[in-house]
RNA sequence: GCCGCCAUCGUCUAGUGGUCGAGGACACCAGCUUCUCAAGCUGGGAACACCGGUUCAACUCCGGUUGGCGGCACCA
């Protein structure tokens, strides 16, 4: 039975209206960008509310890049939108076929099918050419709101005769072609938010088209959401004033009006709509500051939604399960970086160390710590002749000092910083003494608690001392930890100072082989730097107490 | 100005008339751990905008006030 399988989504507090089932396979919805910059964060959002609400009926996810403006609409722009929208994980189910793919539709390549509605409507006099220049159309709206009147066309040229109109025309006036709004009420139920009203008398007649082929928005949209079936609109709060239009243009063209659903917006810190101003809002800046999609995902499907249980981390997949439309709040949602880094740091914790390590390769790679080499991984000898190497299966250099380091060198320095990483892009402050031939720092930072220069010199040179013994085969953090500390006792003992604050020992050898005060630990660090190169920064941080 | 939408901790939110002396998460603070920073664990402070009404009972329903936001293009 239908029944059965089919879900229902009832409007809350409409006990009158008929629940409205959903079945599956019958839901068909669209994301509509225009390329006219980046993917938005706030169009990803949406986009992800329809891709999930799709994929919950075993229905049809749509793109359509909504190019009619050719002054602002860039190829480079909807590059940017398909490959963020793959990044992100959402595919598009339907599109006219490109060299054996589904490509996304474009309304530039729709010109006929509004042309042939738009012959429709000027023929059933249901819109009209309007001549009016937009000065005198400027001049007249600042006017009407001069006095307190909402702002809208006087539906001047639509009294104009056929035979005037086909004179102008004739004459080569440039018109533009506005659509008859009837002046009166407009309702309609709101998927999220219950019924919505609207005065159609104070909208106005509205252009539609700039020519027959030159659809605007509002007309576009209608066209193709009929033409492609489009069952559900979920769209963003801002375009609730557009509803009435459309559903008036719907009306017209004798079109079913599809059910819409309109999401808050998502806010900047100071509660107005998110945009540029507000610093990071394309899905390909976060990307490249070093967040996971799949921390994107879970951010963004939880502002302005949640499953009603105390789980929070969720994956697209198992968001399908759980997604509701009617779980979805009305009130717009500060978008809280904060909450973001949190839940990235905990995706990076989540990957193989293996993964981590890729993806943190193109950011060591583009500073310039490291370069790729071309050489084979597993022949040391071809590599060696490529540079000098010591390290066997050295596939990239350090740019700085020349030596190879091979992945499985790279991949323990990105485990000592996983659980530290809350972005990518940090991996290069945290871990840049691994690639530097020299450090940076000033000698007060050698200093822990009240030592004198005289102490932090001694604990230098106890720490060549113990650390020279070590031979090179049992350099391990483990055997280094069973020399060390011990040693911090006896150190601590020579020089008066608690015998369990291992700080006066380990804190100047954290900071001669990091340079920095925050790290991890000195042990792990020194394993992977080696004997020769931790010794040597020993010595450099003991002249500098000279 | 006009039209519309919205309103629970700093933030995202749970809550569909009694189970709420309001729950969770992020953030913040404190403690544990500790050479530092993280991570982890434990604990803490923190909210129903306001005024009326309905009701035995209201964060929950209704009305209003206030406040915030969105829209008012030959942009989308």
């Amino acid at each position: 039975m239908a029944i059965q399988t089919s879900k229902l989504i009832s409007t809350k507090k409409e006990t009158e209206e008929q629940p409205i089932l959903i079945q599956p396979g019958q839901v068909r919805v669209r994301i509509a960008p225009s390329p006219t910059g980046f993917l938005h964060i706030g169009t990803a959002r949406a986009a992800l509310f329809n891709y999930l609400f799709a994929k919950k009926y075993q229905g049809i996810f749509i793109i359509r890049i909504e190019d009619t403006d050719p002054e602002r609409s860039k190829p480079e722009f909807e590059k940017n939108i398909l490959d963020s929208f793959k990044w992100l994980g959402m595919d598009w189910d339907e599109g006219p076929e490109v060299e054996g793919e589904y490509g996304p539709y474009h309304q530039s390549k729709r010109g006929d099918i509004y042309k042939k509605y738009t012959n429709q409507l000027l023929k059933e006099g249901k819109a009209y050419h309007c001549f009016c220049s937009k000065e005198d159309l400027e001049a007249h709206r600042q006017y009407l709101l001069s006095i307190g009147q909402p702002p809208r066309y006087s539906g001047k040229c639509a009294s104009l005769s056929k035979k005037e109109v086909e004179e102008k025309l004739a004459r080569g006036e440039k018109s533009v072609i506005r659509f008859k709004v009837s002046p009166k009420e407009v309702e309609f139920e709101d998927l999220i938010r219950g019924k919505i009203k609207f005065d159609a008398s104070l909208i106005g007649d509205i252009v539609i088209a700039k020519d027959l082929t030159s659809p605007l928005y509002n007309y576009a949209c209608v066209i193709d959401d009929v033409e492609m079936k489009i069952s559900h609109v979920i769209r963003g709060e801002d375009h609730i004033p557009n509803t009435p239009k459309q559903i008036l243009l719907y009306e017209a063209l004798n079109f079913p009006v599809p059910k819409f659903a309109h999401l808050p917006l998502i806010l900047g810190p100071d509660r107005t709509k998110l945009s540029k101003r507000h610093g990071a809002v394309s899905i390909a800046q976060y990307k490249k500051m070093g967040y996971l999609p799949e921390a994107l995902v879970n951010f963004m499907v939880f502002l302005g939604w949640n499953p009603g249980t105390e789980r929070e981390i969720y994956s697209i997949r198992s968001l399908i399960k759980e997604f509701s439309l009617d779980r979805v709040q009305k009130g717009g949602a500060i978008f809280n970086i904060k909450r973001l880094d949190f839940l990235n740091g905990f995706y990076i914790r989540q990957k193989t160390l293996e993964k981590l390590t890729n993806l943190c390769l193109p950011y060591l790679i583009e500073a310039g710590f490291i370069k790729e080499l071309g050489g084979n991984p597993g022949n040391p000898e071809e590599t060696e002749k490529l540079g000098l190497f010591k390290e066997e299966k050295a596939t990239f250099q350090i740019k700085e000092t020349g030596e190879g380091i091979s992945f499985e060198t790279l991949t323990r320095i990105i485990a000592i910083y996983q659980e530290r990483l809350k972005k990518l892009s940090e991996i290069l402050e945290l871990t840049d003494f691994f690639f530097k031939e020299k450090l940076n720092y000033s000698k007060n930072l050698l200093k822990w608690r009240e030592m004198s220069d005289k102490e932090i010199g001694l604990a230098l040179d106890t720490l060549n001392w113990s650390l020279s013994k070590i031979k090179e085969g049992d350099w391990t953090k483990e055997n280094l930890e069973k020399v060390l500390l011990p040693e911090a006792k006896r150190f601590n003992n020579k020089i008066k100072k608690p015998i369990e604050d291992r700080g006066y020992l380990l804190w100047p050898l954290r900071v001669a082989l990091t340079g920095k005060k925050a790290s991890a630990g000195p042990f792990e660090i020194a394993e992977i730097l080696g004997k020769e190169k931790t010794l040597k920064r020993i010595k450099e941080a003991r002249g500098l107490m000279k």
